[in-house]
DNA sequence: TGTGGTACGAACAAATATGTAACTAATGGC
DNA sequence: GCCATTAGTTACATATTTGTTCGTACCACA
C-alpha cells in the first residue's frame, strides 16, 4: 500500500471552517449531551452524580469529556470542595448564560417543525 | 472475543435525546459543512457547481451528502431541470429561513467570545 | 477488617462522519 | 465518432465520537 496523506484536510478544513463565528458557536454546542447538560446547568448548579441523575442515559465517561469540553471552551465553571467523598459543583459562566434567549428560539423551532413532520 | 451487543445504546440514546426540542434544533444544522451551506443559501439560489465553488475545501461527495440531508430534512429545496447538461437549483425552505435571525444570534455570540478568548 | 460513596480514569470496541479517487449518463458542439 | 460539461455516484480509507467495562483514591463508619 502506497503510505497515504495522514490527515491532511480532516483537520485543515476543521480550522478554516471555524473562521465562520456561526460554526465556531455551533460548534461549542454540538454533540450528543452538551447541550442537555447545560439546560440543566441553566436553572442551577449541579453535582457530577446528580447531573448523572438527571441524565440517565449517560455514561460516566461521557458526562466528565463533555464536562471537561465545556469547562475548556468557557462554558462551564467547576468548583472542587477538598472533602470525603469529593465533591465537585458545576455552574454555568456568564458566557453561557448569554445563550440563555439563543436556546429558547431554537427550541421553539424543534418543537414547532419537528411536530409538523410528525403530524405529516 | 464473545460477541458484543451491538448497536444498543448509541442508537437508543439518539432517539431518547432528539425528545429534546433543543437538541433536536441543533442536530438539524450540526456537522462541519450544513451552517455553511445554509448561510449562502440565506442570500440566493444556488446551484450544485456554484455552491461548490462557495465553499472551495468541501468535496462534491460532501456537498451531496449535506444537501441530501437538509433537503429530507426539509431545509432546502431542490429543483431539477430536465437539460443537458444538467442543472439542479437548491434555496431555502420557510422553515430554514425561520433559522435567520437565531443564526445572526449565535454568529455574534461566536465573533464575541472568540476574540475573547484569542485575546486572552 | 471490610464496606460504601464520589468523581472520576484507562483500555478497548462500535458507530458515525469525513475525505480520496475514480467513474458515470446524457447530449450538444466539433 | 470524440470531447467537454453538470451533477452527481461508488468503493474505499481515515478520523472522530460515543459506548462498555473495569478499576482507583480517599476516608468515614460498622
Amino acid at each position: 500500500m502506497a503510505t497515504r496523506k495522514k490527515n491532511s484536510t480532516y483537520s485543515r478544513n476543521e480550522t478554516i471552517i471555524i473562521e465562520c463565528d456561526l460554526t465556531y458557536a455551533v460548534n461549542k454546542i454540538g454533540g450528543r449531551w452538551k447541550i442537555l447538560i447545560l439546560s440543566k446547568l441553566e436553572t442551577q448548579k449541579y453535582r457530577f452524580s446528580e447531573l448523572k441523575k438527571e441524565l440517565p442515559y449517560i455514561t460516566e465517561r461521557m458526562l466528565t469529556l463533555q464536562l471537561r469540553t465545556l469547562e475548556e471552551d468557557g462554558l462551564v465553571k467547576r468548583t472542587v470542595y477538598a472533602e470525603v467523598p469529593p465533591r465537585v459543583e458545576y455552574e454555568l459562566t456568564e458566557m453561557a448564560k448569554e445563550f440563555g434567549p439563543i436556546f429558547k428560539q431554537l427550541s421553539e423551532w424543534g418543537g414547532k417543525h419537528r411536530n409538523a413532520i410528525i403530524k405529516v
